[in-house]
DNA sequence: TTATAAATGCAAATCATTTGCATTTAACAT
DNA sequence: ATGTTAAATGCAAATGATTTGCATTTATAA
């Protein structure tokens, strides 16, 4: 799908930054800093239009917003859902299909002073191979 | 069990501060900014001694440092493992009781990279009924 | 009791993120 | 096609959490 149409259905205003700014999320489909977004796109545009396009992006739930433990955030277009373990150590990542969605349900029955869940981040932290050598 | 015996089994040097810190954290049992553990413990010791102790307390999963979206980072101390949902609108949190622990060797057998988990960051969003009428 | 590595406090620096405001632009009605 | 208007953008400056360097203090083990 295009990204006209894509904002179009979430109804979010077309712009050439905005194009821009998800045509490279839905290309990189990994997790990538505002730093990088500037680079990649020739810091053709303010970082922050970046960080307001971003931000509404996440609130649409078109992309994942998370942290991995430093200073910045991350961001990711995902087409099919997933999580990521990182290595405490060097910060080589992997991604992580859990399963969590199958127990939305039952958590959801949980809750007491919910209706809905939104979104959820879920980060694993761990050791890689080569670093617990 | 003190604090003492907590800090010595983990290794880490006895002080005053850290006394405080972790007689705080284990008291309040929800997640806590810094700059309320700062205020809570009347302003009697440096901002930066609060990040270094937490920091080293979050290494050795003493507690769980997470983030619920905002500006700031929290650190809690718990008796039982669980995760929290917040509501977007207003910030009100419930403690969620996940069985995620359930699927880890699941996680852990599919994982490529990595030796193994050491812990992960988990938090839901969603809107509270209060918000949601 | 002493030696020593680690912890602390203080001041200053850093750096991601946010804000205010003037200007530009996309979307829609005319 | 054009004008209107609310929303998006760029720029500069502010904010605010977190980090760093360094001199001083303190907990631990010999």
């Amino acid at each position: 799908m295009k990204v006209r149409e894509i904002l179009k259905e979430n109804k979010i205003r077309f712009t050439e930054n905005r194009e821009k700014i998800l045509d490279l999320l839905i290309k990189v489909q990994s997790p990538i800093s505002i730093k990088d977004i500037n680079k990649k796109l020739g810091k053709s545009m303010d970082l922050t239009t970046i960080y307001r396009t971003l931000e509404k992006f996440t609130e649409k739930n078109l992309i994942y917003k998370t942290n991995f433990g430093d200073t910045e955030n991350y961001f990711e277009h995902q087409k099919t859902h997933h999580h990521h373990i990182t290595c405490k150590k060097c910060g080589e990542k992997e991604e992580v299909r859990t399963c969590i969605d199958k127990n939305l349900k039952e958590i959801k029955s949980n809750l007491k002073n919910f209706s809905y869940i939104n979104n959820h981040v879920l980060e694993f932290f761990g050791t890689c191979k080569k670093c617990s050598k």
